[in-house]
DNA sequence: CTACTTAGTAGTCAATGGCTACATTGGGTA
DNA sequence: TACCCAATGTAGCCATTGACTACTAAGTAG
């Protein structure tokens, strides 16, 4: 998937590298922090190697975000396939998005960041993403469980409320427990309430 | 209110111009448009200008994104101050949010974008922002309008929802019509079904 | 073995943010 | 009124950056 040429060459993988620093200069230090010559320098290259790789800045920014929808669907992929459950599969779906965003607020910083011309990886990353809720949401709809009539605006209202909830979490805005809280809610709103017989 | 010195000096009242500018470069370029030396030419004065009044490229930030909230807030307030019937109050919010979304991506962007040590402006900003919904949700709660059962949570979750649409309004993600639809299934979520008889 | 493509290098340039020393201006006050 | 002083703006400087170009090295395919 995505743009890998994979072989190595001169350098092994230079692009996989670049990428991984570039994860790890925005995690302490957000996007602004970003340098295509720092990385260069941290992966003892010259400063115009990224070249061959990101056309520019904004196309390094891409490629973070791709691999962070990429990331975030693995782990939701993962919370789905391990709890059969609905209700708790639901749970697991938004514990893995707010997790994320407590872990990385600047990925999801720019996962949710407007991009003119996004490439078309980036663009299909996005539909990978979708594609999780939306089969929970539809496997919930056909089980019954249906908080609005249409399964796909359901699916979309619940992106959007994971979202946010994130965000809130991501700028330090809400404490993780009061997360957690908002977390029984949007449960609470999507499944109904808890039956505790 | 804010931080305004307000008074006209040299220039008039640069800080002001300044942030007009500023607003205007980040809504056709995003947030990494910004140049505070170019915000200097704009308006006519030497490049170290700018720093009397923000003492960095954040800074200037961080005013521009408590510049929002207060549009933001003044927005809700009015929309809210129009509507008595509460289920109309509480879709009117939901309105102003995604339009302002779509009007303005790039300053919602900044304004839900982690920020280290941020000014007691901004943050005092953002609590005048949730007044807003707290004020409405609490009323809704008196009337009998309990999604759940802590309007506080509620109020939070509100936030977060509505924020969320507004986000994947904002990078173009769904479509106005869509988000129209996304309000009318929180409505139902928040207020309870539709009551035509 | 040779030609071609990909990856990386080295040097250049304009623009930027941030710093410092200096000039100007207007309000408060002795 | 005259003076002082803090606020405001200026001018010059520097390191860093993104982007561009010409050149080199290294694999690959014919």
């Amino acid at each position: 998937m995505g743009t890998e040429t994979g072989r190595p060459f001169h350098h092994g993988n230079l692009r996989a590298v670049l990428l991984d620093h570039a994860h790890e200069a925005i995690r302490s230090g957000g996007v602004e922090a970003l340098s295509l010559r720092e990385l260069a320098r941290d992966a003892g290259v010259s400063h115009g190697a990224p070249r061959r790789h990101f056309r520019d800045r904004q196309a390094l920014v891409n490629a973070l975000a791709e691999r962070g929808f990429d990331l975030l669907t693995a782990r939701l992929d993962a919370a789905a396939g391990a709890h059969p459950d609905h209700r708790e599969r639901f749970r697991a779906l938004a514990e893995v998005f707010v997790d994320f965003a407590a872990t990385d607020p600047a990925l999801l910083d720019l996962m949710f960041t407007k991009t003119v011309d996004p490439p078309p990886s980036l663009t299909e990353a996005v539909h990978r993403f979708h594609e999780v809720s939306r089969r929970v949401v539809l496997d919930g709809h056909e089980a019954g469980i249906r908080p609005l009539a249409d399964p796909e605006r359901t699916q979309m209202l619940l992106v959007a409320t994971l979202q946010g909830i994130a965000t809130l979490v991501g700028t330090g805005r809400i404490s993780s427990e009061t997360a957690a809280a908002l977390i029984d809610d949007t449960t609470t709103l999507f499944v109904g309430p808890h039956d505790d017989r």
